[in-house]
DNA sequence: ACTCGGACATTGTCTAGCAAGTGTACGAGC
DNA sequence: GCTCGTACACTTGCTAGACAATGTCCGAGT
């Protein structure tokens, strides 16, 4: 009790908590979450889970009518293309200015280093994680307080997809690495038409490893 | 008491009518809002007037430190610049995905004739209001859930924008209106490439104006 | 087999209250 | 007179409990 050293506020918690349970998939996709079920399991009181529980619907991680419980959101397969055709749209619209700025992304260096090692310990769940983060390390560079806004928007649900289509299993860990690399060359090089080209040919090439893992999971039963 | 017939939800009644209060600047920005003041004078219980602060700090239109009450965001001009930029590079995509894809943005046309109606009555509060309903109309089109999503988000905080700048007193009706004829008319004429520039352009005007009105008002104080 | 009614689950909203953090103003000490 | 510290007022953070409204489902009666 005297040892924790600034535990964030109680709602966070659990909106933190939550989420990661859900983004991977330890919440079924379409499994029911009431707020007093909420409430018992993390030891809150009823309104403390329904603000989580607010939250997370308002990113699009859950969703609900109005007087029943909310239940995690099932991606189909135009949500996945609609999410990364738009993340597409921002990436590529923040690299090519950074680029053209000329910034050094310092903080994505540090994320792709950590990522390089995850590639070569094979660890493709790390690897996933550590993906998101590089991305979002790059548009947060470009220091603008809306576009990162309107991508850790898009993300989250990215990561929900990402968990439910179990996608890092048939993920080639070199070839990101690869074109991450590819992508910061061009930063440094200052070429923001490579820069931008490089990253939509990047998450359109995540985009279809998503939808080909996507398909084959649902061909089965059809 | 028994006339009302289908009030939406509370939170939601008063958060509307707390937006409204604050986009058209009857709350000064920096003005202070706790979470009593809001519940009396809407008359509701406090939790219920903090899920509407809440939400409208979620959606940029007011901000607060942990344990002090909400206030009303005053927008710098870096914001203004940040919010035109994202709002042209999501339009432009919007519009050109719409002319390429030769839909006829329905709903954005009995719009536009409204706003022709407003035009012509030199009514400029009305016009600022239409024009933004116009522009949502447009990225409706597109069918983009999360497009629209990020989109609302951007038009939230411009609103506000528009209201602390009093930015319709300078604008000239005709322009907008002839700028959006050749909007609808480069989709009709299923030209992306124009539709998209029209588009851009189209904000970019918007935000020139604003900024010119923004420099004036700030250069007597300094 | 169909309709209707009622029980049950869940959220919507309120009241009440205590704990904790933050700023301010006032007074004591130098 | 100035500075520092303390106490107070204000506001939010979070909890507990209660009741109403609504939606769902199942069973009874026809």
């Amino acid at each position: 009790m005297s040892e924790s050293l600034k535990t964030t506020s109680v709602p966070q918690a659990v909106y933190d908590a939550l989420r990661e349970s859900i983004v991977t998939s330890a919440e079924a996709p379409g499994a029911l979450l009431t707020e007093t079920a909420i409430a018992v399991r993390y030891g809150v009181a009823r309104p403390t889970a329904k603000a989580a529980l607010e939250r997370l619907v308002s990113e699009g991680l859950l969703s609900r009518r109005p007087h029943h419980a909310a239940q995690v959101t099932e991606l189909s397969r135009d949500d996945i293309e609609d999410l990364y055709g738009n993340r597409a749209l921002l990436e590529e619209a923040a690299l090519g200015i950074l680029a053209s700025d000329g910034v050094v992304p310092i903080a994505a260096l540090s994320v792709h280093r950590e990522l390089l090692e995850h590639a070569r310990a094979d660890n493709r769940a790390a690897l996933a994680r550590t993906d998101v983060e590089f991305h979002r390390a790059l548009v947060l560079a470009q220091h603008s307080t809306r576009l990162a806004k309107m991508h850790g928007l898009l993300m989250g649900e990215i990561e929900l997809c990402i968990g439910q289509v179990q996608s890092h299993q048939l993920i080639r860990p070199d070839e990101i690495a690869e074109q991450h690399q590819g992508i910061l060359d061009a930063v440094a090089a200052r070429d923001a038409d490579l820069a931008a080209r490089l990253t939509r040919e990047h998450i359109i090439y995540a985009r279809d490893r998503l939808l080909q893992k996507y398909d084959d999971d649902h061909s089965e039963d059809s």
